[in-house]
DNA sequence: CTGCTAATGTAAGCAGTGCTTACTTCGTGG
DNA sequence: CCACGAAGTAAGCACTGCTTACATTAGCAG
């Protein structure tokens, strides 16, 4: 289960895929991870990483793009296009969800030291930026759709975060659900008339 | 300059104490921090600091707290506790500001997984959280502190991550501080983001 | 002052890590 | 068909966290 994508012989096959699949597989059961168990488990031996990646921070890059995909892909999936004020806090409950159901991930994805010099990465934090930018657009048509993206995403990664680290009290999940709704609802409630002076 | 709370002999004189000194200098300069280096920088060997904390973990506890009460005191440091929204931004401009000058240090405070048996730990965070919940109360009076507490605490601890992993557009430390103010005047709907007398 | 004990230090060593270097294998394009 | 380069191996360096057995000494009871 853990690599059929291309058994035998002295060349693997496809082993960049290989150990990014397995590196998931680890990080999801909360063990710790390192290149040389990575590899030990694809079978391979604990040099043949460094032929796909440069080391393990890259390695790392490339799960962190992997989850921005996954996260974005299901914070737009299903539904329309939010375009309701309710809406936009369903956004945010998604996405303090999936920072609770995969901690390990998403902490890979923001609470390390970004590298910058990875475009990919950065660009795929870019397309959720500039999704929710749209977002607040269709929904806010009358302030800063690039504040309201920056207030939005900061709220509800703060939220994520501070339910991660266990600062906030603790509840099951649908209580936290309801505390991000009435969050969002609170904050996103006001929004005064007239707002487009925010930088 | 590392350590002269005391030298000479077999026995250190405050070893526990100059850990966590040395280890915060490491930090704040960048490096990456390790038990035998702290060690090595106070002298000693490298088995020594296993007989002031129980492992690694332990250390960064220790390190995180006193992060956790700096921050605390930076904080309410100086003027009053605050009275007006405004001011509740200007609180919320310092925690990004501390977040940005000692990055290292806030993320062990909070992009780790938080060891919660460690009283000392969770009741340093408590405190900041019942602060909060303070100043709410006598800002908003007909709100609900708690609630507020917790959506003001998210959005500046958001803020403070996504400029920490470089997730929104860069700018100097004024442009940031203006960007925070900004988005909490927004969010929290206060009258006029332009008032004078804000420091 | 003497002598015991517990706290604190040391030395050595284990298992594991990231990463490099030199060598081997083998699919593939000229 | 065969050489070449991509992708694997093996071995090894410097380092890490942590443990265990031993050394030193501060501080206290008598």
């Amino acid at each position: 289960m853990v690599s059929d994508s291309a058994r035998p012989g002295y060349h693997h096959g496809d082993l960049r895929a290989t150990l990014v699949l397995v590196a998931l597989e680890m990080i999801e059961a909360g063990e710790p991870f390192s290149l040389r168990a990575l590899a030990r488990r694809a079978g391979v031996s604990s040099g043949a990483p460094y032929r796909h990646f440069a080391d393990r921070e890259a390695l790392e890059s490339a799960l962190a793009v992997h989850g921005l995909r996954e996260l974005m892909s299901e914070l737009t999936a299903g539904e329309q296009v939010p375009a309701s004020a309710a809406e936009v806090g369903e956004l945010a409950v998604g996405y303090v969800r999936f920072a609770l159901r995969r901690p390990a991930l998403f902490r890979l994805m923001f609470g390390r030291a970004c590298d910058d010099q990875d475009d990919e990465r950065v660009r795929a934090a870019g397309v959720l930026h500039d999704y929710l930018a749209a977002v607040m657009t269709a929904v806010f048509p009358h302030a800063d759709p690039v504040a309201l993206a920056t207030a939005g995403w900061s709220l509800a990664h703060g939220l994520a975060f501070l339910h991660l680290d266990g600062k906030l009290p603790n509840a099951d999940q649908v209580a936290i659900d309801e505390r991000v709704r009435a969050t969002f609802a609170a904050l996103f409630a006001f929004p005064s008339p007239n707002q487009e002076g925010i930088p």
